[in-house]
DNA sequence: CCGCCGATCTTT
DNA sequence: AAGATCGGCGGG
């Protein structure tokens, strides 16, 4: 596993909205393999029209209505998987979605994960990209990261941006949903970024 | 680089 | 019927 200090549940335990631009510049880890998170999302449980938990908990998002530090995994657009870290207290269902990292460890696992790649930009700069990056599906959802569950956990290595995060709108939800809210951290210009900045 | 479209299936 | 997406294709 990359050398680095694993996060522990009160790093999580606070708002999303504070917890998704703290996450950026640090690791995601599994096994061998992990990415620097250079792109990351807010979701506000209830009181949010773009979460998944909005309407309340259901067999699909009760794990967003428990403890923070829990890996929210769900199916998108019949074919994908894209992984969220619980944040908040209980019963808040708060999430952070990890949507772009960069390869530091474990490039030639990541490389044969991501074969449709087909430059090293491509290989995790999107949140179900992420997910096969790093060998993510349905199975783990649930687990705990901060006991590192199934070899997979966040840490910092002590590096830090040298620019500050930039906010933008969400990415992918209709007006409806919250298409207004800055909730979007991402580093500017960085080149593993999904997608350009609204 | 950009925009369009199909794939595929869960949830509403 | 829409959705927290991706990759291939065509055009500029």
């Amino acid at each position: 596993m990359a050398r680095g200090r694993r996060l522990g549940r009160s790093f999580f335990a606070r708002d999303p909205r504070v917890v998704a631009p703290d996450l950026l510049g640090m690791l995601v880890r599994h096994d061998d393999r992990a990415l620097r998170l250079v792109e990351v999302e807010a979701y506000c449980g209830v009181d949010d029209p773009g979460s998944h938990a909005h309407r309340g908990p259901t067999p699909r998002t009760e794990v967003m209505f428990g403890p923070p530090g829990h890996l929210y995994v769900y199916f998108s657009y019949g074919m994908h998987w894209c992984a969220n870290v619980v944040c908040g207290p209980v019963g808040r269902a708060g999430a952070v979605l990890l949507r772009a990292g960069e390869p530091v460890a474990g490039l030639d696992a990541i490389r044969a994960a991501r074969p449709a790649a087909r430059r090293d930009r491509d290989l995790a700069s999107g949140p179900a990209r992420l997910c096969q990056a790093l060998g993510i599906d349905g199975g783990f959802g649930g687990i705990d990261l901060v006991r590192a569950e199934r070899g997979i956990d966040l840490a910092t290595d002590g590096w830090a941006p040298d620019v500050a995060p930039a906010t933008s709108v969400r990415v992918g939800l209709s007006p409806a949903r919250g298409a207004d809210l800055p909730w979007r951290w991402y580093l500017p210009g960085h080149p593993h970024v999904s997608a350009r900045p609204r």
